[in-house]
DNA sequence: TAATAAATAGACAAAGTTGTCTATTTATTA
DNA sequence: TAATAAATAGACAACTTTGTCTATTTATTA
């Protein structure tokens, strides 16, 4: 059974995790959060001591959501090489959810990055598990090696950066699909 | 001679260039600006009347200082293969002297991109005018075609900005020296 | 030199910010 | 059922935010 405290926790992360991504975390006001989370302000206090754990929470928790869920669609594909070219579909599909908003890890860096080291460290976190989790699909691909297993994998890696952040700038997901393309012609 | 108004505005563009890159547009308020301009709250209002007039006066400047820098840096080199490796070069030292802050438009898109279309549109002029530097300096590249025109094009731009992105989270310039590198393969 | 225009300092309004604190109500556990 | 813990509403402090407005000084131009 769900403890009573961590209704309230979630009841709270998941507001922040809307409101910081479609509006930005120095966008989103404490009392925004509380009105939306039907909580009340000693209770968000009570659990996050100020804003930047929140902030920090939520890196933390958009890190696993994001994680679990690319994992699961890499999963469902069987033929190694398809497999990465997965990866460029379900960011497609996550961006076309999310109304091209971008990645929230790099929204956060750009908006709070500076301030606080914890938060710096999260992103960090998530990026390099990221750059990980491609270099595996990349070492069991069998590609047929016109870049070495480092280079795809980097290349991989900075053109789904760079496509994710180009479509939140075009508002469509023309530029992941067009990546798809050529790492496909690599691979 | 110079006007006396264009005084007061370049002293607030030079400001806003320093803490809208810096600091972030958010975490800028206009009393910061205008203390350190040295000027009066009632002339930035004469010259700007909001700040997201400021906003998108920054995003044109910072546009055009891009460009002609980027343009003399391509100029000073003859060989066309060259050029496009320059380009990397040129963005590597650009991120070294501003440490690591990533690319000013992403910046401001991820930051205030939703609320106001013309920074919106501001900033998809700068990408467009990037993109179509790069694809210009493809066509005249002589490259050994492994990839056509409009995907070696592709595949440069977004990794560049794949590799600025990557750069700004990890405060250094390997991934975009890393990505030169590719490039250098497929050329 | 006189008239015009522009910049200045800074008070002010109205609203919003994070964070604290009190008094009360609602659950949970012993 | 009684004692303990947790959540609530909302007032409040202290400060920051954008934007306006007035009174004054400083340049420019005729």
């Amino acid at each position: 059974m769900k403890q009573r405290g961590q209704v309230v926790i979630d009841k709270i992360l998941d507001t922040a995790e809307k409101l910081f991504y479609e509006q930005g975390y120095s966008n989103t006001g404490i009392n925004q959060i509380i009105s939306e989370s039907d909580i009340a302000k000693a209770s968000l206090y009570k659990h996050f001591e100020t804003k930047t754990d929140l902030l920090v929470a939520y890196i933390q928790r958009m890190h696993q959501l994001w994680f679990s869920r690319l994992q699961a669609s890499v999963s469902a594909v069987s033929d190694p090489k398809e497999k990465l070219l997965a990866v460029f579909d379900h960011h497609t599909q996550r961006q076309e959810i999310r109304q091209y908003g971008g990645c929230p890890f790099i929204k956060a860096n750009d908006e709070a990055g500076t301030s606080d080291p914890r938060v710096l460290a999260e992103i960090q976190k998530a990026k390099i598990h990221s750059r990980e989790f491609i270099t595996a699909l990349v070492r069991n691909s069998g590609h047929k090696k016109i870049l070495t297993d480092e280079e795809l994998a980097e290349t991989i890696y900075v053109m789904l950066e760079g496509s994710i952040v180009t479509a939140s700038v075009f508002k469509k997901p023309d530029e992941i699909q067009s990546a798809k393309k050529i790492i496909q012609k690599l691979i």
